[in-house]
DNA sequence: ACAGCGACTGATCAATTGATCAAGATGGGG
DNA sequence: CCCCATCTTGATCAATTGATCAGTCGCTGT
């Protein structure tokens, strides 16, 4: 049987060079974007032929969208068992569990805001993609819970949207921009998640 | 002379090549990055020959630094005008004099935004040069304000970088990210200034 | 033993990349 | 008038890009 065959391949040495091959194309997708990603110089980073990297995935746009799709498998994942964890709690309970679980997708990866970021400016079949498949429910069940806290005078006031976006961009940057920031601080800077949930903290709710 | 000679090609139709290749030059490396941005593309939507591109900027590379240079002094001129405006204020009204002027420039031109978060993902020599040139000063500037108004009680405790780079995300990212924004809440989004500025203040300051 | 299949590689393709060079335009000063 | 400096273009370079294809290796089922 095939399936057989794949996972014997797969145990052996074989099987995880597709793997290693993802991973290092999300290294090189986030950090030169898209266009500036070459397939050769992520297959090298692999330890593969690049015709090996087209083998498995039939071109740099699929390489691509299984990048993502393996990224937001496992952060939707964890989104979700968060949501479910505070359901029973107060809208404050709920939007704070979350908000930590994003901040720690971020502390430990971060990639996905730097390609959410790289990816998001202009207008491509791959942001639409990106959107639709896998950003879009976030969203809206994050906004659901923004304007529930509005009605009942927990959340500040405001776009919902623009509220979203400010708590991803902070907790975003702080990660994602490491280099920059440690470059001008001329200092290494270990972000703490606390700090961040805190500032974040600030920003959404009324009182403290 | 030379210097009657340059200003009357750019009083009659060449000397301005050189400024709409600065300009299309900005947008490509916004929106794709120092690798991603071709010469040829800027040079077509400039309208004019990739080998005139070359021949006012010796290379891409001091083409890019063209830009930044270009972009980083109307940017740092405005600053330095608002930090001066309200040099007599209190520590508040000082920094929220550089936020309104900073969400100003934001609002009137993303570009910056983007390609400092798309330049200063991984630590390369164009990164190094970029903080050293034009940001680490303003880095200070606002830090300083940040510590004094920690001493007194005013501004949230913290990290200064941390909070500087909070302020800076939300307003950069709330408009240079306005098309995944428009695509993801499936509406047009028209981002206030004023909402920003509340969001920052929420954020930054102590008491409200 | 042998045929078959999936994983993998090296050679190679046309297209595009940044860069260089010679030559043409253009206009002002002698 | 001609000359020279400056701006501009098209041709062309080697290197790199994503992609394709023929062929090799190793395992599995019969």
């Amino acid at each position: 049987m095939s399936a057989l065959k794949s996972k014997a391949a797969e145990a052996q040495s074989g099987g995880d060079a597709r793997e290693r091959i993802l991973a290092a194309a999300r290294k090189s997708f986030a950090s030169a974007g898209f266009e500036g990603a070459a397939t050769r110089q992520i297959a090298a980073e692999a330890g593969v032929a690049q015709s090996l990297l087209l083998y498995h995935f039939k071109s740099k746009d699929a390489l691509w969208r299984a990048v993502i799709d393996h990224m937001f498998a496992d952060l939707n994942g964890r989104m979700d068992i968060a949501a479910r964890r505070a359901r029973s709690g107060t809208v404050r309970e709920r939007l704070m569990s979350v908000i930590r679980a994003f901040i720690e997708i971020c502390s430990e990866d971060a990639d996905i805001h730097r390609i959410m970021t790289i990816e998001g400016r202009q207008p491509t079949d791959r942001l639409g993609w990106l959107v639709e498949k896998h950003l879009r429910d976030n969203y809206r069940a994050a906004c659901a819970m923004i304007q529930e806290g509005q009605a009942l005078g927990v959340v500040r006031q405001g776009d919902p949207t623009l509220l979203y976006y400010s708590f991803i961009a902070i907790a975003g940057t702080a990660f994602s921009l490491a280099p920059e920031i440690e470059l001008v601080s001329e200092r290494a800077v270990a972000v703490d998640p606390a700090v961040i949930e805190r500032l974040i903290t600030a920003l959404l709710f009324i009182s403290e």
